[in-house]
DNA sequence: GATCCCTTTCGGTCGACACTGAAATCATCG
DNA sequence: CGATGATTTCAGTGTCGACCGAAAGGGATC
């Protein structure tokens, strides 16, 4: 007998989740992400997440709360419903990633104050140049390839 | 009355093993790691980075041994020396560097597997496909960008 | 093989953080 | 304004991992 579509789906929201929760983002999150992602209708209440996911309702709170601050979820009120609708920002994924580039060319301007500091010395600082040249580069490249992005279609 | 270079560097180390951190690498790794890029002579035992860095033995052990599994930290032992030399190894930058890049690009993966539990529902799969289109875009981008990458200088 | 010195292993402590569930809070409707 | 049904806050629990320091382990010299 096959397995559901639904069945995969949530085991393909539990690998979505792991691989986030090595990023740092909780395991909870992850899921409400993976969710969001995939859930039909798109929008959710919070006390719909805590069902479908089995999470305590304070988790899928304090997740959510997180979520909308980094842009990734957005938060829908409407009059005449006492329950707010969560859905998926995917316009938000492309700051989310940047964060990410920027994340790693910012070592050189730690490794720049680093070579600052050992001028006069350049025997001293050839083990840092060659980190620092490395990510000097980075720093140029990344932001430049991330200019040439594609936009996204309507 | 002016600081000395060597408080400088040491406030350096600190700035960062405080960005490793971030990225999941214990304190005192990154410590060793920055240490170990400017220190004069350029090697040093276990002992001596204990004394300077002011950690226990086997929290430098304990780190040494994770620095050189990842290839950051290379261990040089000698005849009729007891005490085993950790040294940078700059050339490992490019792999650590490598990795990064690479879990982003991997997302893609996972994207992918989603588009196709969703095949057949392109109304659903409309979110997820926004951010598959982000990541198949990276995943095609960044490998090619760091072939590009200028070689070492001897 | 005994000694010395250095490194690794290991049990234990501490602090951080994800998660829970109950209580407080808030918004809507009668 | 009270009742209802939702969310947020908060105190408490459990887990995980970094760190320490003492004890065990390994080389090198005598």
């Amino acid at each position: 007998m096959s397995v559901g579509r639904e069945t995969r789906l949530s085991a393909w929201i539990e690998r979505f989740a792991a691989h986030f929760a090595e990023e740092g983002i909780p395991l909870i999150g992850g899921r409400i992400l993976g969710y969001l992602l995939v859930c039909q209708p798109v929008e959710r209440t919070a006390a719909e997440l805590s069902q479908e996911l089995e999470a305590s309702s304070g988790s899928i709170s304090t997740n959510l709360k997180y979520l909308v601050n980094v842009g990734l979820v957005t938060k829908r009120t409407r009059r005449g419903r006492q329950a707010a609708e969560y859905r998926i920002n995917e316009k938000a994924w492309t700051e989310f990633i940047q964060r990410k580039l920027n994340a790693i060319a910012s070592v050189q301007t730690l490794t720049d104050d680093g070579m600052r500091l050992l001028s006069g010395d350049p025997e001293r600082a050839q083990r840092l140049k060659t980190v620092d040249r490395l990510y000097g580069w980075l720093s140029e490249e990344l932001p430049a390839l991330w200019e040439r992005r594609p936009a996204a279609p309507k």
